[in-house]
DNA sequence: TGGCTATATACATATCTAGAGATATTCACC
DNA sequence: GGTGAATATCTCTAGATATGTATATAGCCA
């Protein structure tokens, strides 16, 4: 069970490349490998660190293996980011508030 | 300007421990490698890794460096992931709901 | 069965990085 | 000015990792 794994995981930008390709749903890896400059091997191979993750699921179709995302590691990522959140909420609010004051 | 660099420079244990530490506020370099079992090179070298992603400020104070967080960068790290949290927060919902009928 | 498609794995390599130890820098204080 | 404390930088090394090429595996269809 890998605590904040997803962060080391998601430090390779490609990963986060395939991730956001999930975003539009399922997707066999061919597709995958269409949308980005890297070898199919390249892509296997960032799919199953992904996998290994638990940052996605496969499902077999045939000759094909569709990927998609299993959020659970990135809640982990949200919930570690979380005591965070205070330190710059108040600038936000701050920010929020002058840009109200601009157009009243 | 790192886009979303946090994640790459965060990718490392050590450094979550470190602003970890920050997080209570301001400390010189060598309170923070007292609560580390790391060398004062190696946490110095993490803590420029650190300010060079803007993750982290510094102030003199004498000999000493009085280093904090610097927010900014973990809010961008925030908005990465904003796209994803519709992803989980239906089954978080889910669950809340579950509870919340376990003790009515 | 044979051939074609889709994907995974093996192997080799080049690059990157964290770490330790040694040294340099900077400041306070005598 | 000299000494000691706090921190940064330099140099080197061992380990990790991302990638490409080549190969293996598995399923479909004729």
């Amino acid at each position: 069970m890998p605590s904040v794994a997803a962060i080391e995981v998601l430090a390779e930008p490609n990963r986060r490349r395939i991730l956001d390709l999930l975003r539009g749903g399922e997707r066999p890896v061919g597709e995958l490998v269409a949308q980005m400059t890297l070898t199919q091997p390249a892509v296997s191979k960032h799919l199953r660190v992904l996998k290994d993750a638990g940052l996605v699921d496969v499902r077999a179709q045939a000759q094909r293996r569709l990927y998609r995302i299993r959020p659970e590691p990135l809640a982990e990522l949200d919930a570690w980011l979380a005591p965070y959140r205070s330190l710059w909420s108040k600038r936000l609010d701050d920010l929020e508030r002058h840009l109200a004051q601009k157009e009243p």
